[in-house]
Parts: structure tokens; C-alpha cells; sequence
DNA sequence: AAGCTGACTATGG
DNA sequence: GCCATAGCCAGCT
């Protein structure tokens, strides 16, 4: 069955959802899209989202191990960070301090 | 049209 | 605990 809405769209859902002050990794959204380990395709969304519009939270999406390594791609070298951190977020040498506390899983909070 | 790339992750040595 | 390899697949050249 064919969906109506893109791949990428769905990211993107999933990445607005994401609560101020949490973070989620391209993993966890890939395994809750379904896709398993397609989680390069989220990172790609998130690279695509600047074709998009609306504004996509995308510094709330960070690797497996908390570290911003798509800081690059948000114009400035700190600019992800500013923006974890203007949300409460500790960040020291690109690593989020506390990962596991500030860890938002979708497929775990939004769980039925 | 065919091949390369990449904001990842898991696994093995 | 770090480096190499493999799977992933849509978009770009």
C-alpha cells in the first residue's frame, strides 16, 4: 500500500513532535518509521528540510551516542549548540551531557 | 542511466 | 576502546 505521504515527510512529523528540551537520535525515528536500519535516510530528510518551509527542529536529532555531529550542516560551527543549549540542553565538546535523561524514543513515548 | 554520497548504526577484530 | 566493514536507500552528478 502506497503512502500518501513521503519518507521524508513522515521525518519530519516525527521531528516536530520531539518535546523542547529532548533529543532522539536518526536511529530511533528510522525504527519507528518502520524503515529499521535506513537511519542515513533521516539524516538525508533532515538535509532535505531545508527545502522545507516550516521550521524542522532538526538540532533535536543527534547520533546514537548524544554527539551533534550534523552541527555543520545549520550554517554556523556552534549553531546546533546554541540552540540545545538555549533549551536546556548541556552540551560539552559537541556531546550532550545526560543523554540518557534528555533521550526522547518515539517509538517508546509514543507508544499505544 | 549508472554510480557515488551521506546529519547512521551494529558488529567484529 | 578504537578502527574497519557492511547494510541501508533516496537524492545528486
Amino acid at each position: 500500500m502506497p503512502s500518501e505521504i513521503s519518507f521524508f515527510e513522515k521525518v519530519y512529523l516525527v521531528v516536530e513532535l520531539i518535546p523542547l528540551g529532548r533529543v532522539t537520535s536518526y536511529g530511533a525515528i528510522a525504527r519507528y518509521l518502520g524503515t529499521g536500519g535506513s537511519s542515513r535516510m533521516v539524516g538525508w530528510a533532515m538535509n532535505a528540510s531545508h527545502n522545507q518551509l516550516q521550521h524542522i527542529p532538526a538540532h533535536r536529532v543527534v547520533n546514537r551516542n548524544g554527539l551533534l555531529t550534523g552541527k555543520h550542516h545549520f550554517g554556523g560551527e556552534d549553531t546546533m549548540k546554541q540552540l540545545l543549549e538555549g533549551e536546556g540542553i548541556v552540551i560539552i565538546e559537541d556531546q550532550i551531557i545526560n543523554f540518557g535523561e534528555k533521550f526522547w524514543d518515539p517509538s517508546k513515548e509514543l507508544a499505544l
